[in-house]
DNA sequence: CCTATTCATCATATCATTATGACGAACTAA
DNA sequence: TTAGTTCGTCATAATGATATGATGAATAGG
């Protein structure tokens, strides 16, 4: 698989925040339920993305989590990349680049760049509205709660 | 990493392999060596190469491993395939196609297309000779031993 | 047939990823 | 201030990937 379960996990929740009409936050009992994924895991999850300024979360009665911005304004990697590394060396080697390439790197450069601009370019809505049974609704800019 | 070590392993072995100059198989402790790579892991890596076809195992004195075809004709997808899943599902779905497509599946086809073209395409030597320090010399056929 | 050589394989260890369960901390509302 | 709700986090488990060490099996060459 090309991105890790956590990360899909991550995806596909911040993907369903964007498609939360309602205003406010939502549980992530809620959004575990409706992905069918580990609720404690996706918790720890939706933590680090809070942490990272992805998402706002809101503790007690009426808590949970929810978008700092419109899900049309969030780009893939900017989920994706606090848990996985895209665009590494194609052999796996810590330092690759034009000055000291690895015997892939001329060759691949093109396709990784490809890959990294679609998740730089395209945004959690286009994927959540994009899909069969999304929304194609603008959400309101939820108002920034200070923590 | 876009490639799991052990397919990394896999591909630097199988492209050291196609720049042995001499005929005749090569020992998994010099291709271990010389790749700093656990002698062990590599030879199961090597073993399930030659089951799979892409490789000539031979045992006791003047044994070892070699390329049962010139690394020209022999794809990184040949080699990586036994390994990781390139083009799954972005969102790590069991299936994921025209008719039951997930949310990414339309915009993430193209790229995924020219990953997989990019693996199909491109030849074991190709990278082994493109790189620093690489031979482009061509090989002889080596003659395929029965087992 | 014997011996050295080499791959094949088994048992086990280590590590990262993924997952579960229990409890603590913060917050709301009454 | 109390009770209920919800995220936060700790401890631990299960799984798969990666790695090591010891031993078995096939082969070539004498």
């Amino acid at each position: 698989m090309i991105l890790s379960q956590t990360a899909v996990y991550a995806l596909r929740a911040t993907m369903y925040l964007s498609q939360v009409r309602e205003v406010g936050p939502t549980r992530v009992d809620v959004i575990a339920n409706e992905l069918k994924v580990p609720r404690n895991y996706l918790s720890k999850i939706l933590h680090l993305l809070a942490r990272e300024g992805v998402l706002d979360s809101t503790r007690g009665p009426h808590g949970g989590f929810q978008l700092v911005r419109p899900g049309t304004q969030i780009a893939l990697e900017t989920v994706v990349e606090h848990f996985d590394d895209l665009g590494g060396c194609l052999l796996g080697r810590d330092s690759c680049d034009e000055s000291n390439p690895c015997a892939a790197h001329g060759r691949w450069k093109n396709i990784s760049e490809s890959v990294l601009r679609f998740f730089r370019e395209t945004s959690i809505a286009e994927l959540a509205g994009g899909g069969p049974g999304g929304f194609l609704v603008e959400l309101p800019i939820p108002a920034k709660t200070p923590r």
